[in-house]
DNA sequence: TTACAATTGTGATGTTTGTCACGCGCAGAT
DNA sequence: ATCTGCGCGTGACAAACATCACAATTGTAA
């Protein structure tokens, strides 16, 4: 069943009795979306910081020059959101969007706070998400320092195997910030 | 004095009264470094979450051609440590180096650890400061995306103008990722 | 099936950036 | 005062990467 999958994510991080995860769970509302759906368009408000349950998604930045490029892709277990305009409450500046169809679980930002502070584990538990997310973001960031764009797309394909074969090129490219004929050529 | 500087820091956040600051400030030890001095040495134990009280700071990867690489600069007010060494209790990749003479507020994970229990409003004040970092971290990531040499350079100036002053350009093209000569070639 | 859009590869060429080399000015140490 | 190392600029050249153009293939919807 989809709560459980939730559960059992929640519990490699801390413990939670029956009676508390159904209190965690009824504060998320479930949503299934279609390949190319939107969950954030840019220039909206973000109801929702979400959990992927399958699926994938992309959350992205598209410059004035009307380029696309890619923050991160969101995978089965992550939870994504365009963080700032979600805890300000301020418009989106990106958009996140299915590559596949998705199922997600969903928390306004009103239940968010609800939950962390009736159930404080909860906020251990987002606490140390959050900080693994900001590890996570400096290795991107020294990866950007130290490597160019042969040896990110080694390392890419090394953490997410996976991804090669579910996205098209285009978007791994605009993930390593290169051009697609770059990383086209890069494979051979 | 310097506790009322962390005392004013933590409570543009959080609302904390005079004894539970007294609580909190009971579990930080206060150094001081020199220029140059490592508070965290690539390869060491990380003993410390640090709080800058002023002065300046640089995280640096060293690869393996002997680069340096700056994740990041710390100055006042700002929340550092190579963090996964230090939550993983493993060795430092990173080293942590004073720029100019610092004074720092220091944590132990030990400390870190009864804080956050024992004062559950301390695990707020850092879950939102770890949410602040990782958008912090997806803003420069971006600029690597979408911007070049000198749209990142100029960004970095308009964000800290400060640093221009007082870091060599040389650690301002190692942030950027760039090199020392080209950073020099856009000032013109 | 048929038609059309999306994806991918690849050549030619230009731009950006890195690397190596050198010289100058300045601050700190002796 | 002299020496020495560091910071900084700059020229010459090489490497990495972007851009534009075109073709082939595959997926997808009518």
């Amino acid at each position: 069943m989809l709560k459980e999958k939730l559960k059992k994510h929640i519990e490699k991080v801390i413990q939670l009795t029956n009676d508390e995860y159904s209190f965690v769970s009824s504060h998320f509302s479930f949503e299934n979306y279609k390949k190319n759906d939107f969950l954030i368009q840019k220039g909206e408000n973000v109801k929702h910081f979400y959990y992927v349950v399958s699926g994938l998604l992309k959350l992205v930045y598209d410059d004035i020059d009307g380029k696309q490029h890619i923050v991160s892709f969101a995978m089965e277990d992550w939870w994504e959101s365009d963080f700032l305009a979600y805890f300000t409450k301020t418009k989106a500046t990106m958009s996140l969007q299915c590559i596949e169809d998705t199922h997600v679980f969903c928390l306004t930002l009103e239940n968010y706070e609800k939950l962390i502070s009736d159930l404080p584990k909860m906020e251990s538990f987002f606490l140390k998400k959050s900080i693994s997310g900001h590890i996570a973001s400096q290795n991107r960031i020294l990866s950007f320092l130290t490597s160019n764009a042969k040896e990110r797309y080694e390392q890419l394909l090394k953490q997410y195997p996976l991804l090669f074969q579910r996205v098209p090129k285009t978007l791994l490219a605009s993930y390593l910030g290169v051009s697609r004929e770059t990383l086209s050529r890069l494979s051979s």
